[in-house]
RNA sequence: GCGCGAUUAGCUCAGCUGGAUAGAGCGCUGCCCUCCGGAGGCAGAGGUCGCAGGUUCGAAUCCUGCAUCGCGCGCCA
């Protein structure tokens, strides 16, 4: 419709440059915006002020010319020239109703796009540390990465999820450590538990289910049986989170082990590749990345002068070889504790001669849990966080996936476990459910009173007529343009804020007017707009990773 | 100290990348159930867009400075 109407300027302008009314013969970018104020139109263009200029002529003056040489067409019902020189245009309802036809024939593949066509793009999230449950901070990320990649998909992108799994390095000795302590506590022994073990209430878990299915275990010497509970407690807890996020709706593509970068030699590979570029250097008998060149503040050390890689080594390795597995695109989802590292990793992507922003870095900002507006904090099984499993077990994945994709991701999100459960229009979750829903019930209906279901194409429209109808319709028309906006910017909760927006007007519609009415074509006609409503409720619904569901 | 991010209604936050009279939800006030699901709707009050300059036809949006708050600044992971 947009791109309609551009053309339509575009050869207007043209038409003025050809007669002379216009001088300047500079084109520049036909901005097209939808005007906050329905009195000012469908669409809006700022084309008349933007050549000011240029044309030296008052913008007032420019766009009467522009409407001039626009002449009649088909599609516009009207255009004026308003305030300091935009060109209003309204469209006919025709327009509108085409909309409602294109949604009835491409259902859920309404709102999909092609601008990412061609291009391979992964998202890596979540990626905790397997030592632990994860807790609710990483089911915002969850939540994020999920929707961030289903958005993508539906601008065109070839998506992959992918888990990064840190399982080399430190922090899984010290599980495993942790974990041979509270076995030794359960075979009588009085331990000195290490001041930086963890200490959750999981790991004596984990301790147990070892003994249980190993009672020899306790009985190693310690460097074989701290490996061995390492290892135990990495797979146990890597099933757990894989359990977790399958509750939680989230399907990774590749779980990549860091310490498969180890055990083929890609570390060392990679670095030197970096080396042979130039791109670090020997001091103090460590080996450093010059991310400074590229805008970091300090130059960063890959392998320590005892000889041991550091984490952002293997961390400059797996981005490495990300791009070497041919992704145009790459985003990683962050705790926003991490955004000091942002200026680094992006060193090393421009340093093997990307343009920055083939790296983009979602940093998620702190959930904070309230119950009934006071802060909760008492997490069950870890003694010091809420899990992620607990808060799906007790509002449902829906209400949490919702509320955590509610807020721009790197602002600060409370997220009230009672509000979320309450079933009443107070909770944003049940208010658009309950719009998709109650369409459902009016399909119910209609099937009841053998009224059938309008076809595509060949229903006569021309009972919609009211101004919210025309409304609805347009409202419907712009989804294409919320995933899009979405997907350009990596921002879910602009979808979120789109389906409260069309939930919002549906139900306030259907407060004011029955669809199912003793005139025929008006049934018909109110049936399909309720319907293109429901298609495009349960296409949005289904990018957040929420059901839509015909009944509550 | 340096860097990053924030600052919009009483509260929590949007604001389509520079447009017309700055929006939503919650809360507050007052209404609406002979109605396809009231799990809903309508109306009202509420603003110096942190402060001061600058850029231009036009600024919540871009630039500079200041204030307040948060976070990050290891040969940790």
């Amino acid at each position: 419709m947009k791109d309609r109407l551009r053309q339509q300027i575009g050869s207007a302008l043209q038409a003025c440059f050809d007669n002379n009314t216009l001088h300047s013969g500079v084109v520049p970018e036909i901005q097209i915006e939808v005007p906050g104020n329905p009195e000012h139109g469908d669409f809006a263009s700022n084309l008349a002020m933007a050549m000011a200029r240029a044309e030296r002529k008052a913008p007032r003056q420019i766009a009467e010319a522009l409407v001039a040489a626009l002449g009649s067409c088909d599609f516009l019902s009207n255009v004026e020239v308003a305030g300091p020189g935009f060109i209003n245009f309204t469209l006919t309802p025709a327009c509108w109703y085409e909309v409602l036809d294109e949604i009835t024939d491409k259902q859920d593949q309404y709102g999909l796009a092609e601008f990412g066509r061609g291009r391979k793009v992964q998202v890596e999230f979540v990626s905790a540390n397997p030592t632990g449950p994860l807790h609710i901070g990483h089911g915002r990320g969850a939540a994020v990465g999920d929707a961030v990649a289903a958005i993508l998909q539906a601008a065109g992108f070839d998506v992959q999820r992918e888990y990064y799994v840190n399982d080399a390095g430190n922090q899984v000795a010290t599980l495993g450590r942790s974990i041979w302590m509270r076995l030794r506590e359960l075979n009588g022994e009085t331990v000195q538990f290490p001041e930086d073990g963890y200490q959750g209430g999981y790991i004596r878990e984990l301790a147990a289910q070892l003994h249980e299915e190993e009672p020899a275990a306790a009985g190693y010497a310690e460097p074989e049986a701290v490996k061995r509970c390492a290892a135990f407690g990495v797979s146990k807890v890597l099933t757990w989170i894989a359990d977790d996020l399958e509750a939680f709706g989230i399907k990774f593509d590749n779980w990549f082990s860091e310490q498969s970068l180890y055990d083929r030699q890609m570390v060392e590979i990679e670095l030197a590749k970096l080396a042979k570029k130039g791109l670090s250097y020997e001091q103090d008998g460590a080996l450093w990345l010059r991310t400074t060149d590229y805008g970091d503040d300090k130059d960063r050390v890959l392998i320590k002068s005892d000889g041991s890689p550091t984490y952002f080594a293997s961390d400059v390795a797996y981005h490495m070889e990300k791009f070497d597995r041919g992704f145009d695109k790459v985003i990683d989802v962050w705790g926003a504790d991490h955004h000091g590292y942002v200026p680094r990793m992006k060193a090393v992507v421009a340093g093997l001669g990307h343009p920055p922003e083939d790296l983009e870095v979602l940093l998620i900002q702190m959930v904070n849990l309230l119950r009934d507006g006071q802060p909760y904090t008492m997490g069950k099984r870890s003694g010091n966080f809420i899990t992620l499993r607990e808060v799906v077990d007790e509002v449902g994945r829906d209400a949490c996936r919702f509320y955590f994709l509610m807020r721009r991701s790197d602002s600060q999100l409370d997220f009230d476990l009672e509000l979320a459960k309450r079933q009443s229009s107070d909770n944003p979750v049940y208010y658009v459910q309950y719009a998709h829903a109650r369409v459902c019930s009016i399909n119910r209906n209609a099937a009841e009173q053998s009224v059938p279901l309008p076809e595509s194409q060949r229903t006569d429209l021309s009972g919609l007529v009211l101004a919210e109808e025309l409304a609805l319709a347009k409202l419907l028309a712009r989804y294409p343009d919320a995933v899009a906006v979405a997907a350009q910017n990596c921002e879910p909760h602009r979808i979120v804020y789109y389906l409260q927006d069309l939930a919002a007007q549906f139900h306030s519609y259907y407060n004011r007017q029955r669809v199912l009415v003793e005139d025929a074509k008006t049934t018909q006609a109110r049936l399909y707009l309720v319907n293109g409503i429901r298609i495009v409720l349960a296409n949005a619904l289904n990018l957040l990773g929420v059901d839509a569901p015909e009944r509550m």
